[in-house]
DNA sequence: ACCGCGCTGTCACGGGAATGTCACATTACT
DNA sequence: AGTAATGTGACATTCCCGTGACAGCGCGGT
């Protein structure tokens, strides 16, 4: 198993010092944030094996990037672990509900940061079944971040992919322009509606430029928004 | 998501009235009732999302409305919220065992209500697993927003589909054109009655080009409407 | 620092579908 | 037959969606 990398979101730089120590001994990799908006900037384009989320954060707290994570189906699966000086049992409570895999509090010893961290990664990695999605000659591959038709490449931006991702995770069923900026692009965003139409319409241009009939994938559903239907591909 | 309608069943009118500004404040739809036969019969016409129920009502204690309720099998799955002005527990108690969602004891914050509200329609509408009609080889598909005859897509408009959707889920029963107006149409809207008869024609259309014979499944009533019959499809 | 490039979000325009209404044809009941 | 109610085709309007263009932004290279 090659190298896992394990994104470190801590504001105190020492912490985060530590921390990459404590990882590089034990052969992970280790990325460092800041602050939240770094965080979810390495987690999209760096796509981290697990996260250490710290509780206390400036701008924003912890649960609010753990709720984004676990409300967007890219980062749904994304182990994180949250990291909480105080022993409030409030925070642990709500750190879980949302959807933490453990928490450990400060000061911790370094060496069972990492059980935990091996336990969750052995779980989930077995759980892991299948690291790409299939709808006929259409492969998206998602630890490598590529959509694959008929064996080649297809070229489309991370949005576009975030997109794509959501539909075959999701398909045969309609979703309003709401909710698409709700699952794809995350909570707390605002932005047009309408944007979502011109994603949509890259999207497809993305997928026709593979095979026109792979564009036909996504249909717009009058009144409604969007869906994606396998189902009607079938013969040529 | 449209707004849920509910009804509200005391025999008080001022405790009404505050309920009406309480709810419509917070978007809900709002039908009142003073005794147990007018709630039926709202239930049964306007199918609401929710009752909110006082527990003593002259001419049949709330009970018994609710247990009717729990017994027939259309109204089995509405939520019921017991309003009750003491604090018995005997009553709490055979409410709950009879059925009722959950209750409040009056006097109660208008927040609170809400919320608790808010929580058993969450419930209620994300259990709402079977998300499909069906009605010999016609499939109404509410996730996908499609509508499927002997395996293939029938073509029709949003209102089309929701005309279907009502008449589906409300089968052998005639309707006014004014209850589809407030029905499918929504309240408070102005449009000639007239234009149900359009619809109707433009949803026979869509079956008809489907197969024939699911067309005479909309049936005209003379004089009162329309009506959804299944019965008389049968043999081929 | 500067520039160029790719990605993103917004807008405005145009076309086509969906809607509501009418006038007229047709049907059902007395 | 006569009348009231419903079916039907056509039409103007409104609404919704596809599309191309464009500015802002972050990033990497020179």
């Amino acid at each position: 198993m090659s190298a896992k990398k394990v994104l470190v979101v801590d504001d105190e730089a020492s912490i985060r010092e530590m921390l990459r120590l404590a990882l590089e001994i034990s052969d992970f990799e280790c990325l460092e944030a800041a602050d939240i908006h770094e965080a979810y900037r390495l987690i999209t384009d760096e796509s981290p094996d697990m996260v250490l989320l710290d509780w206390m954060l400036p701008g924003g707290s912890g649960i609010e990037l753990l709720r984004r994570l676990k409300k967007e189906e890219a980062t749904q699966a994304l182990p994180v672990i949250m990291l909480t000086a105080k022993t409030h049992e409030d925070n642990v409570v709500q750190g879980l509900e949302v959807g933490a895999d453990d928490y450990i509090t400060k000061p911790f010893a370094p060496k069972e940061l990492i059980a935990r961290m091996k336990a969750i990664l052995r779980r989930s990695s077995s759980e892991e079944g299948g690291s790409e999605l299939r709808v006929g000659e259409l492969v998206l591959e998602i630890d490598s971040r590529r959509v694959i038709l008929s064996q080649k490449a297809l070229e489309m931006g991370p949005t576009e992919f975030k997109l794509l991702h959501f539909f075959m995770a999701h398909p045969e069923r309609a979703y309003s322009r709401a909710q698409l900026l709700d699952r794809v692009w995350g909570a707390n965003v605002y932005v047009e509606e309408r944007t979502v139409d011109v994603h949509i319409r890259r999207l497809r241009k993305a997928l026709q430029a593979g095979d026109p009939i792979y564009a036909d994938l996504i249909q717009t559903v009058r009144g409604t928004g969007y869906r994606f239907s396998p189902r009607d591909l079938a013969v040529a």
